[in-house]
DNA sequence: CAGGGTACCGACCGGACGGTAGAAACGGTG
DNA sequence: CACCGTTTCTACCGTCCGGTCGGTACCCTG
């Protein structure tokens, strides 16, 4: 504490490198994953693409279900403070389901293999890391069930069943790790613009009868 | 031609028996890939179900890919086949999306284990079987862009982009073979009901200035 | 510069798995 | 009832893969 004057970090509580190897090897994976699928795709594989040999691996991942794991850690983590961030600044519901949308799409863009692999496995997963997983990812389709309760209740959305209908939007946007091509003309953003347009204002011409 | 009478099924090609082994393996083959993942349950545990030995299953498919190719062709082409009436009788766009929802969420109770395998696995196919399975995947999916484009044309629906549109709402059925509990409350007719709903008349309570 | 944790590696293990060989039984047909 | 294709089986193969063992090099700290 004392002795540290001119410190450039002030606490790399584990190793900084460490840190490197272990975000190198979740992003070589999530490649690799994306590319040849979960299950073909091996220790060896991974380790190769890293540039190191397979042991090493273990000393920081240790089993491949905890890669998987910590795959599905890195993008839920981020949905969940997003989306965190906007509760505490009250922004409004239909906005807050815009953007819920724009998170998740732009996941495609970003973390596509991490996505990808997740969705496919996480079934797959051991008793633990898949319940407290599968807890991450309630939480946040709660935060989306909450936006639409709460859009309902200040009279913009209409009277709809908030479970269901988050269902119906994370299919919209999950879905998208099938069929989203990075280098597509349209990006995250323009496609979220487009879903959500069609969710709030729906497919029909003319307004249904208020 | 002329000898049979009185013969019940006219036209066996192949043996009758064979015929029913085919869909008992194919049968037991989504269950188990339903419930333990298509890569986790092998040969084995497929000839096990079925009741017999492992080489009797290659008698009926050459590799296991093929069983996950001919889990796809069994509900592709129900959907295909549904579809291809309704355009025959010309049914209304906003009655099509509808029923297209309507007869992929069916699936969901019917077909839960060939959706899913499909899905998460199709992209691993070896590239003869996963080229023809995503032309059908395809025309499928021209089928609902067609029925969009329809009813814009028809002045039922707002002008949006078919292709687009088209994804959101396969997203938004087909996502629930992530979700969809065959024992819920809800039949898959009755969350078609509600997706339907949602997608054409949209979230927002007061009717969007037309 | 001694010591101890950190990072890394070569070699290996046990087992599972997709698929095959080769032959026996079965069953419909002439 | 002889024949031939169909169906089934026992036994087996080669490979791959997740994971481990035991040790060495490295590097930071005292």
């Amino acid at each position: 504490m004392s002795s540290e004057s001119v410190a450039p970090t002030p606490e790399p509580r584990k190793s900084d490198a460490a840190e490197r190897r272990r975000a190198e090897i979740l992003e070589q994976s999530a490649r690799l994953f994306d590319r040849s699928g979960y299950n073909k795709t091996s220790m060896n594989d991974i380790a190769e693409a890293v540039g190191v040999r397979k042991p090493t691996l273990y000393h920081y991942f240790d089993t491949k279900d905890e890669i998987l794991y910590w795959l599905h850690e890195e993008f839920i983590n981020t949905l969940l403070t997003q989306q965190e961030a906007r509760i505490a600044e009250r922004v409004p519901a239909d906005l807050m389901v815009f953007e819920i949308m724009a998170d998740i799409l732009a996941l495609m863009q970003t973390h596509k293999g991490h996505v990808r692999t997740y969705f496919e496995n996480h079934r797959e997963l051991p008793e633990r890391h898949r319940t407290t997983s599968h807890e991450k990812r309630d939480r946040y389709r709660r935060m989306l069930e909450d936006a639409i309760a709460q859009g309902t209740k200040e009279g913009t959305f209409r009277h709809v069943d908030p479970g269901l209908t988050a269902l119906a939007i994370f299919g919209m946007v999950n879905w998208a790790y099938q069929w989203y091509e990075i280098d597509g003309t349209r990006s995250p953003r323009d496609i979220a613009t487009v879903f959500a347009d069609l969710v709030l204002n729906g497919l029909t011409a003319s307004p249904p009868r208020a």
